[in-house]
DNA sequence: GGTTAGCACTTGGGCATGTTGAGTGCTAAG
DNA sequence: CTTAGCACTCAACATGCCCAAGTGCTAACC
């Protein structure tokens, strides 16, 4: 038995199987795809791949479907990405241009990605550590409630209401922005932490506790305001996929719901800058998620932007899709 | 026939089918609800309730389940809302004190009211009417791209990168940003249309222009940011509560992800102001959600909020807990 | 009049049984 | 190493049967 074929015959399933959602058997692959064997021999060669784990049998006599082992093996070794069709290029140049809000702009591209692969889309907002700080502002709300506000280059703004712990001035709160503004303004804000000290204790006396009080939701700011968050479309692609196993759509929905588990689950995944990374089925830490995949991969200065769906899933073109819309967001948004 | 048993039984099937979900039939009914009548008795009623439309038979010889039309019955007339747990009341009161932003306040309401109904739970950003501007900002992002942020005394922060035609001076736009702080701090935002046009006529003629594209934006911010946005949580209840119909769950998770439809659909419910409103089955516009009922009502100054769930669904205590957290939510954030 | 007991009738669901076809594993020959 | 052939397995489907739940109706009852 030959090496390459046995990857074929592979290949061959997993294809099959992604395609026509049933368990494929041996007379149909030599059939559908010309080696040029007879079925005995795929059989032989199934045997071997299924004793490697690479494919199973859900009963004793019905064709094999591949394993998440064998679903790792055909993305690492087998499938190459596939290019995308002309027609999908376009519908991203054109969905993505127009100069507009950051948010919006990451809004249209869960909706493209949901759509372009008819899986669910997660993209992450974007990292800006190397976001400078535009400007920052301090609102009175109530007299001990504050609204801080942090604007940067990027235009991304995020906001927050403290409690002062007794009552402030207005007119206080006005020097504080200037000095606050005057001494960071310009800074990265990754380097925050190192230059917020240095304005407290410039501070007068009488104003430094405030002024602690506000660094600290500067820094709770800086630290997980956007990069923390994520943005998601095309729930309904769960169902429409998983016809047959409605019963592992709620932990999915579970999952995605939390947005802490699906944040650690795409920063878990290796940053490889040049390719999109894949965490088939029960790779994946979370076990609501284990007859899921994620493909996803880094943008711009590090989030992550991907897909999730069933373990079935046309990883070639799904890979492509996120590949080229991460590109286009790289692009658009800045290294 | 008595009318008042006729309700009575419409009143029983109703309870025995929301706890059961199975069809019930006139001997379960008498032996569960003590009606002072026989199985024969209640077959006759049942008979004249299914000809007014109230029930259905799935099938020649199985229990009735209840119609769109008798969920509506039930409803209006006989269900009395059922008063919480003090459990219930404890998790409202604990789960939304804290004097936060207003985002996180929505974003707990819905992970409670959820948590509460076993639904999908929705908020409508509250209405900002009557909130006056506090503060407006112009960041310069690049020559030609200005950020405009609005910040009302509500503590809510709306932005929106806008494009300006041509370059602008850093200095121009400082001057700008303080006559309009001047002229429109302190006033209503659905003031705004009318007193931005004479802040622009006291601008000189040569900043004249940007005045006019900022005030646009300031505009756009004031009309639309939040209260046209929705937040939700729970969607992962819609698989639970649909063990048996995995088909239908596809077109409500559409319907949630546009928030369009879900919008129209809060607003097009009245706004009584003292009871919740419920929309059911098929009474409802929108053709994905005919399998479900809608139970919503108005919270501070006129946004809603509710939750969506299966027709099949226990009225009482989810208009309950509606109304609660509702009431809950307009205090806190002020009517 | 409304209420009730009794009974014939309908029908989906469960169960045992049989049949079919896809698919396997193995063996022996090429 | 490949292949033909064959016995074997087993889910899926079909068929027939029975049962329980539930109905609708009629005739008696209060």
């Amino acid at each position: 038995m030959s090496e390459p074929r046995k990857l074929e015959v592979l290949r061959a399933i997993v294809e099959d199987y992604v395609h026509s959602r049933e368990p494929v058997g041996s007379k149909a692959l030599v059939e559908r795809h010309h080696l040029g064997v007879s079925s005995a021999t795929i059989r032989n060669d199934m045997a071997v791949l299924e004793e490697e784990g690479l494919i199973a049998a859900p009963h004793t006599s019905a064709g094999r479907i591949p394993t998440d082992k064998g679903y790792r093996l055909f993305v690492d070794r087998i499938s190459q990405v596939k290019p995308l069709s002309a027609a999908e290029r376009r519908a991203i140049h054109s969905l993505l241009e127009g100069p507009d809000d950051v948010d919006d702009i990451l809004e249209r591209t869960v909706r493209l990605l949901s759509q372009l692969t008819n899986q669910v889309a997660v993209v992450q907002y974007p990292h800006s550590n190397r976001a400078l700080v535009r400007h920052v502002e301090f609102v009175l709300l109530a007299p001990q409630q504050v609204l801080v506000v942090l604007i940067a280059d990027t235009g991304s703004v995020s906001q927050k209401v403290i409690d002062a712990g007794s009552d402030v001035g207005d007119d206080a709160l006005m020097r504080l922005r200037s000095r606050f503004l005057g001494s960071i303004a310009g800074t990265q804000l990754a380097l925050l932490p190192q230059v917020l000290p240095s304005v407290i204790a410039l501070c007068p006396p009488e104003l430094r506790g405030l002024a602690q009080t506000l660094a600290n939701g500067l820094q709770a700011l800086s630290d997980n305001s956007r990069e923390e968050r994520i943005l998601m479309a095309g729930t309904a692609n769960l169902a429409r996929s998983n016809v047959d196993f409605p019963l592992s759509i709620g932990p999915v929905l579970e999952a995605l719901e939390e947005q802490v588990v699906m944040l650690r689950l795409l920063s878990d995944m290796g940053d490889d800058p040049r390719g999109v990374t894949v965490s088939i089925g029960r790779e994946n830490p979370y076990d609501g998620l284990a007859e899921a995949s994620v493909v996803a991969t880094g943008y711009g200065s590090g989030a992550k932007v991907g897909i999730l769906g069933p373990t079935r899933m046309d990883y070639p073109t799904t890979m492509a899709a996120v590949r080229a819309v991460a590109r286009y967001l790289s692009r658009i948004l800045g290294g």
